[in-house]
DNA sequence: TGATTCTACGGTCTC
DNA sequence: CGTAGAATCA
């Protein structure tokens, strides 16, 4: 098979560099995945590599997946022994910990290779619980603040006692010591960390040479996939990897890191010619996905960066369909014309995938609704996910403490789950003593029981609870997978409290664990172990739930990355919401969130539909909040765009609904017995709702030139940024305004004082 | 000790 | 609005 037919002269010579570092900048739908999976079949069938001697690795199971089964497919299928290895980072770094981590005891004490992985939610337990010890609560920091302050620091390779030595005021400190019984905590488990995944991987190969010497001689050849998303960590992997030979292609495009906030640092692609001095270079920029109209206007946004190497996508497609821009009255009004104009594509479109972007995941309620009124149906990703439910954590709590019963945090989840009488006071005394003598939960319980610590009752539960334990961890070697997990529910009473609650989740409850339950037979079928199991379970992403066929799928634009869709709408392009507040005050935050939305406008392929919303309330039963239009809606060259209004006549109005299939839609309606579906309709329901939102009527805020502020002016603060004053009172310097701060909400300041300024 | 109710408070993105 | 933790009751 010819591997360079169809290939642009750029793809060419890519899949055609054998040996070396190569740098390839390819742009959004320049055909990047293609290059790779070709890169890989032509060395095996040109260059006669042996395909174990390729390891490609990227970010997510699916692009993993993706990535896998078309270079078999490319490959012919080769058998199990031939094929090369795609993997993502951490699944890479946990096979090699398990599999030839021995020597890492030597630098981390207490590792086996048997360590459990604690997720994102195990690492806020257990700082919960440092932080119940120290009398601390989230007044002081919190909890996901801290576990991200322990990560950033892990991640530039600060142990505690560097936090430590240079601190310079007391919460540093105070944080420092938090770090290190939190590193202390996970040693006693046995457990490590996403972070620590990566880190002690590479710890491992810099501290065993021959371990190091092995992997590079066996991988000849590294790839790696969006690399402008890695970070310190995976740098270093990358480099301990290709110590014995230099051949690592990296393929990334700095327009798309996204992930700065995680620990990416873009300095690594920006960097790579200075890492690798002979580096080859190939810029791939020729767009195949997107209509020029539509790559235009994400070029021009993202142009307005200064932190990139600058390219310019070009494509051969047409101009294509202008782009459209939405402005609604409120965010329910966004959600219902995103649902119409869904109906609407897919009425005369009905094969065409469509996919809804947004910046945070809370925004997927109102368009779900909005969906559902038309009995459409969607795909969600992200938000809970099936291994977040309770139930599921319960149960592979109780797998992991098979594995490892020193486990403290999946103990603890479990000890009392369902009730057995082990209460408050109880699992208070085991902590202390725990504390006290530097034991595991685990081992408190033993020793506290070979002591007669307990009172009579707990002492019992206890003693049940650890023969359970120990009854389940007999059948580890014995059982099948799924067998085990069956077991766990049955003898663990778990199942018997989920069908005793007559609750209406209970019956969901159980459906998802026959659903883990099937999950681990298929594992079992695939030949994997327990530990296997459990680490799946703790490194699926959200994206790895999305399903390609999905006509409608909800989605953060995080999540969509090296995704595409025929139609994409982005909504909430508000400032404050995208760009988040969170990301105001800082250049290089606020050119992150310009890049994120550059991945979101590439995602489309031949229509792109932005909307925003003019007031929006953040929480449930608050004040709906003015809100005033991105600033990446400007940036957006105007010949590119075409406002929709609900009041258009004429020219825009085929893209909503005709009142037949309007009808047809209410009539497939579920969910309401409301009939609301074309915008005209839309503004009826307000009406009828007689919700006091947004007069239309009211005037878009005019540009003031006079100095006192006015209601409706937009004014800039130093620390809130730009904002509507929805109030005055009072006259001159003195006057109280009322200002709606989008992402900040609503703040009164006093008008000589809050130094503000009226915008242009 | 365990279940239920009450109240206060607050929300980016994720392997 | 949804959730976490406190307070309260059985």
């Amino acid at each position: 098979m010819d591997f360079l037919a169809g290939l642009n002269p750029q793809q060419r010579s890519a899949v055609e560099h054998v040996e070396g570092p190569l740098l390839l900048l390819a742009g959004a739908g320049s055909g990047k995945t293609r290059v790779i999976t070709h890169r890989i079949a032509h060395l095996v069938e040109a260059h006669r590599v042996p395909g174990p001697a390729i390891l490609a690795v990227t970010f997510t199971n699916k692009a993993a997946d993706e990535m896998r089964e078309r270079v078999l497919h490319l490959l012919g299928s080769p058998g199990h022994h031939y094929a090369p290895l795609v993997s993502t980072f951490h699944s890479f770094c946990v096979r090699l910990l398990r599999r030839d981590g021995h020597r890492l005891a030597d630098i981390r004490p207490g590792f086996t290779r048997q360590f459990n992985i604690y997720d994102d939610d195990d690492q806020v337990t257990l700082i919960k619980q440092i932080f119940r010890h120290a009398g601390l609560d989230e007044k002081f920091m919190q909890y996901r603040a801290v576990s991200s302050w322990i990560s950033h620091a892990k991640s530039h390779k600060q142990t505690p006692q560097d936090v430590y030595g240079s601190s310079k005021d007391p919460r540093t400190t105070r944080l420092a010591t938090i770090y290190d019984q939190y590193e202390g905590r996970l040693r006693q488990a046995n457990a490590l960390d996403f972070d620590d995944l990566l880190l002690e991987s590479v710890r491992l190969l810099q501290h065993d040479d021959d371990l190091r010497r092995q992997y590079g001689r066996r991988f000849e050849f590294l790839m790696i996939d969006e690399y402008q998303d890695t970070n310190r960590s995976q740098y270093e992997l990358m480099l301990a990897l290709t110590s014995e030979h230099r051949n690592v292609a990296v393929v990334g495009d700095e327009d798309q890191s996204i992930y700065g906030w995680r620990g990416a640092d873009i300095r690594n692609i920006l960097d790579f010619e200075r890492d690798y001095p002979n580096a080859r270079v190939i810029r791939l920029e020729q767009n195949y996905r997107s209509t020029k109209n539509i790559l235009e206007a994400a070029s021009a946004v993202v142009a307005h960066n200064t932190e990139r190497k600058g390219k310019w996508l070009w494509t051969e497609a047409g101009e294509g369909e202008k782009i459209g821009l939405y402005e609604a009255l409120d965010a329910e009004n966004e959600a219902l014309f995103i649902a119409d104009a869904i109906e609407h594509h897919l009425a005369k479109n009905p094969a065409d995938r469509v996919a809804v972007l947004y910046r945070t995941n809370f925004q997927s309620r109102q368009i779900e609704e909005a969906l559902r009124r038309y009995g459409r149906k969607y795909l969600v990703i992200g938000g809970f996910s099936f291994y977040q439910r309770a139930e599921i954590r319960d149960l592979l709590a109780y797998l992991r403490v098979l594995v490892t019963p020193h486990d403290s945090i999946a103990l603890l989840r479990i000890v009392n789950t369902p009730a057995r009488g082990i209460g408050k006071t109880t699992i208070e005394q085991i902590e202390q003593f725990a504390l006290a003598n530097e034991l595991s939960l685990w081992s408190a319980i033993r020793r506290m029981l070979d002591e007669h610590a307990f009172s009579a009752r707990a002492d019992a539960a206890l003693r049940e609870f650890v023969k359970l334990i120990e009854d389940l961890t007999d059948l580890v070697n014995r059982e099948r997978l799924d067998e085990i997990l069956r077991r766990a529910i049955d003898l663990t009473g778990y199942g018997r409290m989920l069908e005793a609650d007559n609750s209406p989740e209970s019956e969901s409850r159980i459906a998802n664990l026959e659903e883990l339950v099937n999950a681990a037979a298929e594992a079992f079928e695939r030949g994997e172990t327990l530990s296997e199991f459990l680490d799946h379970a703790a490194l699926v992403a959200d994206a790895d739930g999305l399903d390609e066929r999905a006509p409608v799928s909800l989605l953060t634009m995080h999540n969509a990355k090296g995704l595409e869709w025929p139609v994409v709408f982005v909504a909430g392009m508000e400032e404050g919401l995208f760009p988040h507040s969170r990301s105001l005050n800082s250049t290089g935050e606020m050119e992150e969130e310009r890049r994120l939305c550059y991945v979101a406008m590439t995602r489309a392929q031949k229509r792109l539909m932005l909307s925003w919303a003019r007031y929006r309330r953040r929480f449930g039963g608050g004040q709906p909040e003015a809100c005033i239009a991105s600033r990446f809606l400007r940036e957006v060259p105007a010949e590119r765009i075409v406002k929709l209004r609900q009041d258009a006549g004429g020219r825009h109005v085929d893209l909503f609904s005709e009142r037949r299939e309007v009808r047809d839609a209410a009539n497939r309606n579920l969910y309401t017995g409301r009939a609301l579906n074309s915008l005209e309709n839309i503004a009826q329901y307000f009406a009828e709702k007689g919700i006091a939102t947004p007069r239309p009527a009211q005037p878009r805020p005019q540009p003031q030139a006079s100095k006192p502020a006015r209601q409706g002016n937009i004014v800039n603060h130093p620390k809130f940024g730009r904002g509507t004053i929805l109030r005055r009172e009072g006259q001159g310097e003195d006057a109280k305004l009322t200002v709606s701060f989008p992402g900040y909400g609503l703040k009164k300041l006093v008008a000589k004082y809050a130094g503000i300024k009226l915008d242009e």
